[in-house]
DNA sequence: TTGTAAGCGTTATCAA
DNA sequence: TTGATAACGCTTACAA
């Protein structure tokens, strides 16, 4: 009971291995009865064609790699069906891997990745080993960072400034009156997202002459509810003058919101309380969670259109998508 | 600038391919100089294997391909990640895919995997077409069936009956003295995980001689928090009565809960509610919701190692990993 | 411990 | 429109 291969489809219909080979890839030239026989017999015989052959005959793995922090995270989930959206019907396939925030983690990931001869590597910007930078240098092949516009980028980056969001939204707790405002963060965040949402809070503080010194960072990257939460209780002890509280996500916020109901202090009127990323509960919650919106599903799709364009151009030019990510106001900042 | 190939490697440190390439996979048979000269000069070239070439060689593609419905779930992203941490250590990696809970994608995807000859084939579980599940039947490696332990398995099953951890739920809320209980579930769930789920509250409700007909079903799967929310207040409107709700899931649930607070229905006072799945949410709300926690990390760890001993021993028996599926009971259904 | 030779199943290329 | 032939870069199997 072996495996069925082109050559007896060949054979069942006629033909040469390489008519049938046409025959499945809608190659044109071949003549239609031909194509309508062999089909047939593909299907009668059961044939799956093996693209392990193919794709090292041909020198195209036919996938393209992506690494993220962590599915376990709706931005990236909807990232990365976005890019499955898009390079699926172009006959590519994603070979997604997941860092768990791990530089380490990520070298390692890059490294079999590579191995496996991508057409191109989409990677979401966190800090490098040197040479998992290097590896990406070298690689040959069209690299993508995303989520972030890197100082230096690698070569292209469909993203856009964490900093400058999270001083947006800091600034406009500002503007609307509060003074002593916190920052619920991320520690070992060297190198993340969150290190530079961080540096956002800074800028905006710094700029309006306020003290950006009130800042927890109680677990490493992602932050958790529970850690939300906790974090809030913390600042109250530390800071008790504190009447905003920043945070580097929806879920920090979220905890911080309902710790904040549980210690009896009135969000909005109290405190004033900001995330960033428009997760569904800062949508959902009460009072619902001013943030900052970026749409993951579209920079996924961004990506997977320029991954096509990359692949039929051979541009050298290194790409630079923006990314809106804009404050969204809700009742939570009041 | 062309790429390295095992043979320049080969030259350079003087001996043949089949010397670099036993010195690249800890083979034993080679010389501690001998390897770490190949090293050196691995290291010095550059040189990253092709593994396209070594798979189609070895006729093992050292990929195990996963089928889940969304990654945006957390459930699927920490089984996911079980499964890596388990199989990238064995030399194997995962092909990742997901349905959206379509049985259309998800055939177009079975086929898809099937062509790069993975050595494994993890499905979630959920209604396959006629001719998905004969791919599968016929696939010739091992198929595992997660988070579910269905009526006719395919061959594998790492799973647990959500319909009886739903009933168990549901019993318990019945215990507690509620006795005009709703369900908040999805449309078009045939064959999934949710219908499941919707039986187990309709087997208890029965057992109990209450009747199980209040049900809303707004969206297709999966329901979101927004959704729940808009059921709850379906239900109030239609089964003012309602003294506790079912739910399909936790975010549904915690939309539930929330909507209750917006109506000014106290939980679990007024109304009792219960979600499923141990949800981030259904731990940090208040009052934390009451759930089926099932250590979806755990699913995928457990199906990693069922997938190595599969591959190793070529056993042909079926094999069946219950997983357990306990309701946790919290101050929603007090 | 190392080397040699023969594939692995497909596609590129060129010829018919 | 179709076919023959030669890769593709590595690993298996066997020989030295």
């Amino acid at each position: 009971m072996k495996r069925i291969k082109m050559i007896d489809v060949a054979r069942a219909a006629g033909v040469s291995a390489m008519t049938v080979s046409r025959a499945l890839k809608r190659d044109g030239r071949i003549s239609p009865e031909t194509r309508r026989l062999i089909l047939q017999k593909v299907d009668e015989l059961g044939y799956v064609p093996d693209r392990l052959a193919g794709s090292f005959s041909s020198q195209k793995s036919g996938f393209v790699s992506v690494l993220v922090p962590s599915l376990n995270n709706p931005h990236f989930a909807e990232t990365a069906s976005g890019l499955q959206e898009i390079l699926n019907p172009a006959g590519l396939q994603l070979l997604l891997g997941y860092t768990g925030y791990s530089a380490a983690q990520a070298e390692y990931l890059i490294e079999m990745m590579l191995e496996r001869r991508p057409e191109a590597l989409i990677v979401t910007y966190d800090s490098h080993t040197p040479k998992a930078r290097k590896l990406l240098e070298q690689s040959g092949i069209p690299v993508v960072e995303i989520w972030e516009m890197p100082q230096h980028p690698i070569q292209h980056v469909v993203g856009f400034s964490n900093r400058k969001a999270s001083a947006e939204m800091t600034a406009h707790l500002i503007t609307s009156g509060r003074r002593n405002i916190a920052y619920i963060g991320e520690c070992d965040d060297s190198g993340t997202r969150g290190a530079e949402r961080r540096k956002g809070f800074r800028d905006a503080m710094r700029r309006a002459g306020l003290d950006p010194s009130r800042q927890v960072a109680l677990a490493a990257p992602p932050i958790n509810m529970m850690q939300g939460r906790e974090a809030l209780r913390t600042i109250l002890e530390r800071w008790p003058e504190t009447d905003a509280i920043m945070c580097v996500s929806d879920p920090a916020a979220f905890g911080a919101l309902t710790e904040c109901r549980a210690l009896g202090r009135r969000v909005p009127e109290d405190i004033a309380v900001a995330g960033f990323g428009d997760f569904e509960i800062s949508r959902c919650s009460i009072p619902p969670i001013s943030t900052i919106v970026v749409d993951a599903l579209d920079i996924g799709r961004q990506t997977g259109q320029l991954v096509l364009r990359l692949l039929s151009e051979k541009t050298e030019q290194s790409v630079y998508l923006p990314i809106a990510a804009r404050p969204e106001i809700r009742q939570s900042s009041g």
